[in-house]
DNA sequence: TCTTCCTAACCTAGCGATTGCTTGGTAGCG
DNA sequence: CGCTACCAAGCAATCGCTAGGTTAGGAAGA
């Protein structure tokens, strides 16, 4: 079973340095599209298998488990994102400006790796718990903490609205954006930096027309009418 | 003759008028926590029986198969959301004011049944072709298109900003409103009206700061300061 | 009131299929 | 000759589900 592991896990990264790396990250390419379309659980290896022209036992050629992909995966994408994310909220530009190019930042990654996120979206609740995946939640807060302090950075400023709690402010920008994965296709008529576009208009200025030409215009009358 | 076995549906759909309705709700309800928490694949019939306090072949007394009890579970629920907007969308109000109260609707279902909601949110993207289920993505496009419509009215009657595509517009509102079920917690802090008041501001007037010395200002003044 | 009988609700036991994964081999290239 | 990448075959566990039996309680008939 799972007794004593000698590091098998260092023999394999070494020895992957020719076209083992090609081919593994192939097969982990197609892994990440199964398990997004899918789902982790209801993606058998016999599919990878299929998909991958090999059977599902040579898998384990290349990786010690299903949920060994599944954490590789996990770990390139968001260390990636991080690492992204960083760069950005470093900048020495107003916050207003760091904000609009976090959510920028985000719809690239949507359109360059839909599958990675639309499975980080589907398997990250059920990960919590798991020790092998903390650095899932782990990495989330990290990325949450950026978002948050530039928002609240920009309410200080006086770039951004007061009177917004900056987490539920955040949960806000973060749902609307990231899960845009479920209904983005990257070949489809609206590009991804369309939606950006689109997205922050509304987020910048609200829905609400600004000509406040008709009667109840004001932001006291109608609204919360009951 | 027991060859032949004359609706047994019906027979015990009827039959379930007593202390049956009551223990085949419960082990619904039970379901759909299950459902909702882990997800459908990964919650076997042995969970459910354990939870109910019944071994898991006698869950099939009460329902025809696993995949009949989440049938059940998701119409019961969209079917009741379905009635639950095209009342207000019926309202003769202002697109505004009816707008307001689907996402203060949105917020009371999230609330009142988060297990549904997860739930739906965690299946409808695998039930899509399941011809069983066709009645998710239909009554989804139902709604899809009462949200849309007031939009729609919203923009003609000057109430919302133009330049906004309709859709899209839906779909930031929708997926920032319903994906709070992930994090939202009935008993938490955050009481939902709370939430909804907060998401509606921001939904309404948007991140940027109105008093802005700068550019842009669009609707009059203050009062919101903290 | 006593007896009979029916039925909803559950149990016992297990079947066939599918799951992730293992073991021992082999083809082919440098 | 050695090593990478695969195949062939199958094992133990788990899955949804089934068939037939048991129990308790209430209605019905005398």
């Amino acid at each position: 079973m799972s007794a004593i592991r000698p590091e098998p896990r260092t023999r394999r990264r070494t020895a992957s340095d020719g076209t083992g790396t090609a081919r593994r990250a192939e097969i982990l390419a197609i892994a990440a599209e199964l398990f997004a379309t899918r789902g982790f659980p209801q993606t058998t290896v016999r599919d990878i298998g299929d998909e991958a022209g090999i059977l599902s036992g040579s898998l384990y050629h290349h990786f010690d488990s299903k949920e060994a992909m599944l954490a590789e995966i996990l770990r390139d994408f968001m260390e990636n994102l991080r690492a992204r994310f960083a760069e950005v909220v470093a900048q020495d530009r107003p916050p207003r400006a760091r904000l609009d190019e976090l959510v920028r930042g985000s719809f690239a990654t949507i359109h360059q790796q839909p599958h990675a996120v639309a499975l980080y979206q589907k398997e990250s609740g059920a990960l919590a718990g798991v020790p092998e995946f903390r650095f899932v939640g782990q990495i989330s807060l990290e990325i949450e903490k950026m978002w948050v302090g530039v928002i609240v950075a920009g309410q200080q400023v006086g770039d951004f609205r007061t009177g917004l709690d900056p987490e539920l402010t955040y949960r806000f920008i973060r749902d609307a954006v990231w899960t845009s994965v479920q209904w983005y296709r990257p070949r489809g008529r609206l590009r991804h930096d369309v939606v950006a576009d689109q997205y922050l208009l509304l987020l910048h200025s609200g829905l609400l027309a600004d000509d406040a030409g008709s009667a109840d215009a004001g932001s006291t009358s109608s609204a919360n009418g009951r």
